[in-house]
DNA sequence: CTGAAAGCGCTTACAG
DNA sequence: CTGAAAGCGCTTACAG
């Protein structure tokens, strides 16, 4: 079932046949009506490494996710849904690597089966050497997540800064005044930049940064869980997490501390996709659509191994707040 | 950087260098030497899609996923987790895809690009017309759990009779005698015979199965909730639920209902792979080891297509009962 | 618009 | 143990 068996059967060449499964324009009507009919009716199947090997392209994308996104925290699923949705859309395969094999091996798995036209790689943190050194190889690079310090690389992430920024307007369009925040690892570009976007919304208030209001998680419910016990200690009435699943662990804490949620303390979230069971009450948060990420981390990686100019590319996706039935106003009202 | 400037820079011929690369034995040691450090010191990589032509295997393996795993319960994490690590061990890489294109379509895409040497496809469920294409199809194929009709197929799967057997005996074990369960989506195999198990097992203690302790669900937590709601107006002192999810659901719904767990109800759930929180009090489960099955059906396929006998295979790997605080004694003690 | 021809970078009988 | 040679199934300038 080769092209040589297709031009046979519609009396063309082999370049013919190639050009009008390739979607050439450069062909007769007639010619490209026969060579399609053929390919139909043996059922011709091209093959992709043959494909391949001829034209250097292999129409496969890598994915590189660090494993425990995958299996710690429910991020890398809707990344991984949402890279395979829109690479399928777009006639890509996705071959994907995690990084459980200790991140050196996987760089050299990676490299050492350089099928791939280009790479996505979720999530970079500081201190992950590896992605420099994905960065830094022989193909394309597109980064999901700004990289904590290089910034001579595509990426496309999201507005983490004006994400925050709306959860914390949202609270104090209700009349809160005692925000608290539990941040994530500062070590994530991401976690620094909700940060600073909570920052930024209080002063743009008028509100003071009280840092006893301000509690560090590592975007786990359990970081979430303790980083609200310290900060109920100070009576915010309501907290931004710097994520659902520290949200979550705030619910617990708050739970346990005997307080109701809204009306103790309000509570808003970022990420905005299922952890698999919904909270109770339904959880206020910022959403991030890692669909739309995909869209964008497929077209840039694309464009970046189509062109040769090497113009670094970057596309911020927009987020947007989801008011659920965990914020509510402030119970002793907003002061005077 | 290709083959034959490693065998020219090594003097020997192309031939004795791919053999060396591919760790023939027919080398002279002198020769090896001479090939790997020529092929270390220029950083040789071989060209995936030529080997590929040449040898007609890729040394990719694909992974069929129906999408709601991935984004609707934590399985699908699990999975991809364990065939990425397991392939990747043994030199293979992982092509992934879903089905969010609707079925139809997936199914094309992959036949399309039949890149892959192999498949791996989880979770076949009856009525997913889709997975006996891909079956049926050019290339090998391996499920991960029992095909609902088809025992032409190879298969690795887990031993859910066995394992709902080890939830109820350790509840008779316990004293409990009204045992209800909460079971799945009868249209797939495991769901049903989780509940076969059950059946099996309260039988072989000599108790009558009582059907009003018996509740359908669908996996999914709020399922749970609403069969242990259902459950709880015959007064079960236990409940084996056939998912971790819906065991999540079940404590909701005793909770509700001002009971404690396990003091009033005890509870044991069936997967036992993280869902990003974990439940109080800790849930006693039977743990299915999907790193254990990666590997097994990873070697599965490589069996199945190194071969050409068109045996079928099948691995059932073992399960355990992992014991944690949602079981105990039921509160009235044994009947006499 | 079309075809003959070269070439992509490997692997693998075959003969020695 | 080794090498010359054929061949894997495509794509793509090139010439017409």
């Amino acid at each position: 079932m080769t092209l040589a068996q297709v031009a046979e059967l519609s009396g063309v060449s082999r370049s013919t046949a190639s050009r009008v499964l390739n979607g050439d324009e450069r062909v007769s009507d007639d010619a490209r009506d026969r060579v399609l009919r053929a390919a139909d009716s043996i059922g011709y199947r091209p093959n992709r490494a043959a494909r391949s090997l001829a034209s250097g392209r292999s129409s496969i994308v890598g994915l590189v996710l660090p494993t425990e996104h995958l299996t710690a925290d429910p991020y890398g699923s809707q990344v991984i849904s949402g890279v395979v949705a829109a690479a399928n859309e777009r006639d890509q395969q996705v071959m994907l690597w995690l990084t459980h094999q200790g991140p050196d091996e996987t760089v050299q798995t990676i490299f050492r089966n350089g099928i791939v036209d280009g790479l996505i790689v979720a999530a970079p943190a500081l201190g992950d050497d590896w992605v420099e050194e994905l960065i830094d190889g022989p193909m394309p690079t597109v980064l999901i997540g700004r990289h904590p310090t290089r910034r001579d690389v595509n990426v496309v992430d999201i507005d983490d800064v004006g994400g925050a920024r709306l959860a914390v307007d949202h609270l104090v369009g209700l009349g809160h005044r005692r925000i608290a925040t539990i941040t994530g690892n500062m070590a994530r570009p991401d976690a620094a930049a909700r940060y600073q976007g909570y920052v930024a919304a209080l002063e743009a208030h008028g509100i003071a940064l009280d840092e006893r209001l301000v509690a560090a998680g590592t975007y786990t419910p359990s970081s979430g869980v303790a980083a609200m016990v310290r900060l109920l200690k100070h009576r915010p009435t309501a907290v931004f997490a710097a994520n659902d699943q520290m949200a979550h662990g705030a619910y617990e804490a708050i739970e346990i501390a005997g307080l109701r949620i809204p009306e103790d303390v309000s509570v808003v979230g970022f990420d905005g996709f299922s952890s698999f069971s919904e909270p109770d009450p339904p959880l206020t948060t910022v959403r991030q659509d890692l669909a739309a990420i995909g869209e964008h981390v497929v077209d840039v990686l694309l464009q970046a191994s189509g062109s040769d100019d090497h113009e670094t590319l970057r596309v911020t996706v927009g987020v947007e707040l989801v008011e659920r039935s965990s914020t509510g106003p402030p119970a002793t009202g907003p002061p005077p």
